[in-house]
DNA sequence: GCTATCAGTTTCCTTTTGGAAAGTGCTTTC
DNA sequence: GAAAGCACTTTCCAAAAGGAAACTGATAGC
């Protein structure tokens, strides 16, 4: 009587299970999420921008993760010669392939909220 | 010659943000997606079950998680009253709205794969 | 009685994450 | 030449995450 369970033995599962496994390694930390859904939204922004949109990040934060992004190609930084120096960050080409994967976790997110709130759906606060 | 950026201050937009600040808590850690992506294949697994799909967790880390994930309704506990004591875990239909986001992050990890190992869409390992 | 299995919990430890604050280097403005 | 702004980096520290191994407690099989 050796109940034998076969679940997750089939290759598409595997590769799915890996699959997950390796986005979620490219994506974890608290704010990357958070960086690459502000950043789909504002074109270029500057790292003061970013400092300020992205809500409680700090300086040292957002400089790690913006180097880790740019590092796996999500982002580029361009250096513009401007008179206090500036720089520009924005989504590549391949980073807006992340941007299913931000809307249906923005989607959850937001009914999640309206579960929560009695089903209303208002904008005012 | 003071430049104004207006980037994310309409209501919407601070809604996206929020949104994904909030799943992102209830979804943090190294191994919930990880999971969730098991449970949403494997319908009912044990929690032996689970170690050994899940691959590289402990047992301390499993339980931990599946408490988490049970306290935010993911996923149901059940106590079968067997020889060797059972437990039976499994996804809830609350739990089955989070599979468009493992979709999208699935889809990802695979087209990533794929990309890396020169566009072969193999399955033979 | 001894061992094995399931489902954990507990302890101890290391690593990672994250934050606050100060400092750096350059330039512009007063 | 002093102060301010941008874009960071560095240092120091606290808290959280995560892992290995041992232990608990129940029952079943030998």
């Amino acid at each position: 009587m050796k109940k034998q369970l076969v679940v997750n033995n089939s290759l598409i599962c595997k590769n799915r299970i890996t699959a997950i496994k390796d986005t979620m390694e490219l994506l974890s930390g608290k704010w990357k999420f958070h960086i690459i859904g502000t950043l789909l939204q504002g074109d270029k922004l500057r790292f003061m921008d970013l400092l300020r949109e992205v809500e409680g990040i700090g300086t040292k934060m957002l400089s790690k993760e913006l180097q880790d992004l740019e590092m796996n190609h999500f982002i580029t930084r361009k250096v513009l010669d401007a008179k206090p120096i500036t720089v520009e960050y924005s989504i590549t080409e391949y980073g807006k392939t992340l941007s299913p994967i931000i809307d249906e976790i923005a989607n959850f997110g937001m009914n999640y909220r309206s579960s929560l709130y009695g089903k209303s759906t208002t904008k005012t606060e």
